[in-house]
DNA sequence: ATTATGACTCCCA
DNA sequence: GTGGGAGCCATAA
């Protein structure tokens, strides 16, 4: 499927980036500017034909996640967790995937960071 | 129309 | 490596 959106479709929009979190393997993370880099339009196009899309958008589709997708996978660029709500579950859920958290609770974004589809 | 608020990121001190 | 602040874009009030 193209990334790329032309009409201000909300709901298709989130599905498109549920979909690219569905695609990040249990055991890797991704970071939700990154997400968002994988949507965003190339630079010799006109943004404004676009849904406009940012990193606060990704945090916004998490927050609407539909079960079955593994929105725990999706962490900031700091390699730490933005939930402000159930950190602390998200936490254990990667763990179980096998991620590992230093003592500040912070991810190897090096070591664990999904280097995207394909 | 204006303001406040986010599961963010970048830049700089 | 860390923290504060500006920039960010859509939504809600």
């Amino acid at each position: 499927m193209s990334p790329y959106v032309s009409p201000p479709d909300v709901h298709f929009f989130n599905a498109l980036v549920w979909e690219i979190v569905c695609k990040i393997p249990s055991g890797k993370v991704a970071t939700y500017g990154q997400i968002a880099g994988l949507i965003a339009p190339p630079p010799d196009m006109d943004a404004r034909s676009y849904l406009a899309f940012s990193p606060r958008w990704v945090g916004g589709a998490m927050a609407a996640c539909p079960e079955g997708v593994p929105w725990q996978r999706v962490i900031n660029a700091q390699g730490r967790i933005s939930l402000r709500s159930g950190a602390e579950r998200q936490r254990e859920l990667l763990e179980y995937e096998g991620v590992h958290f230093d003592d500040r609770g912070r991810v190897d974004l090096h070591r664990y960071g999904w280097s995207g589809p394909d």
